[in-house]
DNA sequence: AGGACGTCGCATTATC
DNA sequence: GATAATGCGA
DNA sequence: GTCCT
C-alpha cells in the first residue's frame, strides 16, 4: 500500500511539474536548457542583476533536485514554488546537472534510496545536499549562503558519502553513461557537471574547465556526413512486394467478388495505387503533420509534379532512390536520441517529446543543409524553441542539455519502457524500486509486482522487439487464414498494418475478421475459436488480453503467437468486426500514412474530418466536429466517392 | 493567451 | 461488490 | 513543443 501511496503523490508531483513548467517556461527557460546554457545566462544575469536590484533570481542557474517524499506532496510543492520564484530549477529525479539536494532526513542511505540510486556517491560530483532551513535562510538573507550549518549530513557522514567519489568506480551508474555517450571511446571524463553552487569557483575558471574536457569528443555536426547507411534502404524491389500484397489472401477471394465489389476493389485498389514506389516505414505520423503541411519547405524544395498538391503526398513524390540520403541525417538521429531517451522519463511533456520524434523526421526529409536554427524555424513543424534551443545546439558540438540528461537513469527507464505492457509510469516505478537494467528484473521478478502481461513482455523481451520479416508475417497469416477458413469458409480475413502498406517488416500481425451478412450469415463466435484452435496448433502461445464479449461481432484479441515452434514470438492481434465496417476499418487499420494523409486532407478541406475514431468502433458522426460516418459511406456510396475523390 | 494535439478497449488499481 | 480512474497499446 | 484561433 505504501507503494501505491507513493506512487500516486508521484504522479501529482509530476503534475505538479508539469504545470509549473508551463506556467514558468518562459522564466525559466534558460535555466533547464542546460549548462551550457546556464552558464551565459547566469553570467548575464547576475550582472544585470546588480544594476536592477530585483533580488529575486538569488538561485539562478542552480539546480535542485528534492525527491518526492511519501505523504508529503504538498510540502514539496510549496518547496518548488519557492525554490523557483529564487530562480533555480527543480527537479524531482537527480541527474547529472544537479547541482543541490534538499533533504531533512537523517540517513544518507535513505536518500540513496528515494533517489532511486545505489549511493549518494553516484550524484554528481559536488552536488550538496543540504536541508531546507538552507533555502529558508538563503530567501531571508536574499543571496546565496554558505551550507556549511545546513548540511543533510554531519561533515563526517557527508564527506564518507563523497569521498569514494573522487574517483568514480567502476559501478557507477551516473559514469557508464559518460561511456555510452560517447560511444565506447575509452576515454576519461570523470564528471560531466562542473562543481558549482557551494564551490566558490568562478564562471570564467568554469566555462575553461568544461569546455576543452568535453567538446573534443563531441561528434563533429556541422559536416553533415550522411551516416545512414542501413535502415532505410528498401529492400524490397516495389514490384516484390506489390505482388505480393495483390495475391497474398483472401481479402481478394470471396468478399471482392460480391456485389460490395466495387467498394472493396476500390479501396484497395486506391491503397495499391497509393503506395507506389518505396514507403519507408518508421515515419511514423511525421509524414502527415510534414508530409502535407510542409509548405515553406515545398517553396525551396520544388517538387516534380505537375499537380502542385501531389508533391505533398508521398506517394507524388520521386523516388529515385536518393531521396533517402539527408544532408540533416545528424540531427535526425540527434532527435531520435532525445525522444529515445524522453520518452521514458516522469515530468516530460508527451507532446513536446512527440515533437522530438515528428522533427526527426523532419529533418530526414528536408533536402537541403540546415545549418542554422533560424533556417529549421521556416519549416512547418519546427518552431523557435526547436531551432534556437535544440538545433543550434546540436549544430554547436557543444554539449548541452541533452548530453547532461542522458543519464544512466533515463537509459534505464527507457528500457523498461520497451517492455511490452511496461509504460511510462511503470518504466518509473521499477527503477524506483531498484531495478537497473532488463537482468534486474528478470533475476529477481517477484519483487517487481509485475502483472501477466508485462511478465509477458519481459519474458520475450528480445522477441517482441524484433522487427517481423514480411516472410514471417505471411507465414503467420497463412496458418490464421487456414484455421479460420476451417472454421467457416465465408469468413473475410484480412491481414492489416505495415504487412499490407508493403513494407519489409512489421512490428506485429494483425488481423481483421468479418463475414458478410447478406445471406443472414455471420462471424459472430468465431473469434473465440479461432483462437482456441491456434492455441492448439501452437501458433498462440500467450494472451495478453482478451475480448470483453467473445461472441460480439466486435472484439479484439492481443497475443503472442509464432509461425514455427522455433521461430521468434511475435505480437499478434485479432480484430472482429461488424460486417458494414470493413471498408472503413480497411483503410483505418491499413494505417497508411499514403492514404490516411490524403484522405484527412481531402476530408479536411470539405469541412469534414474523418472521425479518427472509426477505428474498431467506427464511431463515426456526429459530435464535437462535423464528423463524416466513414461506416454509413462505405457501405453505402464507397468512402473515396463520398469524398469525391476518384482515382485513376 | 490558451487550447488541441485521436480515441478507445482492455487490464489493473483506486475508491465508494 | 460495484464503479471510477488510470495505464497502456494501438 | 508547435500550431491555430
Amino acid at each position: 500500500m505504501g507503494r501505491l501511496k507513493g506512487k500516486k503523490d508521484l504522479q501529482t508531483l509530476t503534475k505538479h511539474f508539469e504545470a509549473f513548467e508551463k506556467g514558468v517556461a518562459k522564466d525559466n527557460a534558460a535555466e533547464r536548457s542546460g549548462v551550457t546554457d546556464r552558464k551565459g545566462k547566469g553570467k548575464a544575469r547576475s550582472a544585470g542583476q546588480v544594476g536592477l536590484g530585483l533580488g529575486s533570481k538569488v538561485f539562478d542557474g542552480l539546480r535542485f533536485c528534492i525527491s518526492p517524499e511519501i505523504g508529503a506532496v504538498s510540502k514539496h510543492k510549496s518547496w518548488w514554488d519557492i525554490i523557483a520564484k529564487m530562480g533555480g530549477t527543480v527537479v524531482i529525479r537527480p541527474d547529472t546537472a544537479i547541482t543541490h539536494v534538499i533533504y531533512d532526513g537523517r540517513s544518507a542511505a535513505l536518500l540513496a534510496r528515494e533517489l532511486g540510486l545505489d549511493t549518494l556517491s553516484e550524484l554528481p560530483e559536488g552536488t550538496v545536499c543540504v536541508k531546507w532551513d538552507w533555502v529558508v535562510k538563503c530567501k531571508m538573507a536574499n543571496k546565496v549562503l554558505e551550507t556549511g550549518p545546513w548540511l543533510s549530513f554531519q561533515k563526517t557522514a557527508f564527506n564518507r558519502a563523497f569521498s569514494s567519489n573522487a574517483a568514480i568506480r567502476e559501478g557507477s551508474r551516473m559514469r557508464d553513461i559518460t561511456t555510452d555517450l560517447l560511444k565506447g571511446r575509452s576515454i576519461s571524463i570523470t564528471k560531466r557537471r562542473e562543481p558549482s553552487a557551494s564551490d566558490s569557483e568562478t564562471e570564467s575558471s568554469k566555462k575553461q574547465r568544461a569546455a576543452p574536457s568535453v567538446l573534443e569528443r563531441q561528434p563533429q555536426p556541422p559536416k553533415p556526413v550522411p551516416q545512414r547507411s542501413s535502415e532505410a534502404a528498401p529492400t524490397a524491389p516495389a514490384d516484390a512486394y506489390r505482388d505480393n500484397a495483390t495475391t497474398h489472401g483472401a481479402g481478394r477471394g470471396p468478399g471482392w467478388e460480391n456485389p460490395l465489389a466495387n467498394k472493396g476493389d476500390g479501396l484497395d485498389e486506391l491503397i495499391s495505387g497509393l503506395q507506389d514506389g518505396t514507403i519507408r516505414e518508421d515515419e511514423d505520423e511525421s509524414v502527415k503533420e510534414n508530409g502535407i503541411a510542409n509548405e515553406v519547405a515545398d517553396d525551396e524544395y520544388e517538387g516534380t509534379n505537375p499537380c502542385l498538391v501531389a508533391d505533398k503526398f508521398k506517394c507524388g513524390q520521386n523516388h529515385d532512390g536518393a531521396d533517402d540520403k539527408s544532408p540533416n541525417e545528424y540531427l535526425a538521429r540527434k532527435f531520435e536520441e532525445m525522444y529515445d531517451l524522453y520518452q521514458g522519463v516522469a515530468g516530460k511533456d508527451f507532446f513536446s517529446v512527440r515533437n522530438y520524434r515528428m522533427a526527426a523526421g523532419i529533418m530526414r526529409r528536408t533536402p537541403w543543409p540546415i545549418t542554422k536554427g533560424a533556417d529549421a524555424s521556416k519549416i512547418k513543424g519546427i518552431g523557435a524553441n526547436l531551432a534556437e534551443r535544440w538545433i543550434d545546439e546540436f549544430l554547436s558540438g557543444r554539449p548541452g542539455r541533452l548530453f547532461y540528461e542522458d543519464t544512466s537513469q533515463a537509459r534505464a527507464i527507457a528500457a523498461f519502457k520497451d517492455i511490452y505492457g511496461v509504460g511510462k509510469s511503470q518504466a518509473n516505478e521499477l527503477y524506483k524500486r531498484g531495478a537497473r537494467s532488463i537482468d534486474d528484473l528478470r533475476a529477481d521478478p517477484e519483487r517487481y509486482g509485475l502483472t501477466s502481461g508485462q511478465q509477458v513482455g519481459l519474458e520475450l523481451y528480445d522477441d517482441l522487439r524484433a522487427r517481423i520479416p514480411r516472410e514471417e508475417c505471411k507465414a503467420i497469416y497463412d496458418l490464421v487464414r487456414s484455421e479460420a477458413m476451417a472454421i467457416d469458409p465465408k469468413l473475410w480475413i484480412e491481414i492489416m498494418g505495415s504487412y499490407r502498406r508493403g513494407q519489409e517488416a512489421s512490428g506485429d500481425v494483425d488481423f481483421l475478421i468479418t463475414e458478410d451478412t447478406e445471406d443472414g450469415g455471420s462471424h459472430a463466435g468465431v473469434m473465440g475459436k479461432l483462437v482456441n484452435r491456434l492455441r492448439d496448433r501452437g501458433v498462440i502461445t500467450h494472451e495478453l488480453s482478451q475480448p470483453h464479449d467473445w461472441r460480439a461481432l466486435e472484439a479484439k484479441w492481443m497475443g503472442v503467437g509464432r509461425a514455427t515452434p522455433e521461430g521468434k514470438y511475435r505480437r499478434i492481434d485479432i480484430l472482429c468486426i461488424p460486417f458494414d465496417q470493413w471498408g472503413a476499418a480497411l483503410i483505418y487499420f491499413t494505417g497508411n500514412d499514403v492514404a490516411s494523409a490524403p484522405s484527412q486532407t481531402i476530408t479536411a478541406g470539405r469541412g469534414l474530418s474523418m472521425g479518427k475514431g472509426s477505428g474498431s468502433g467506427c464511431s463515426g458522426s456526429g459530435r464535437p466536429k462535423d464528423r463524416l460516418d466513414v461506416r454509413s459511406a462505405s457501405l453505402e456510396s464507397g468512402f473515396w466517392a463520398s469524398i469525391g475523390y476518384r482515382f485513376v
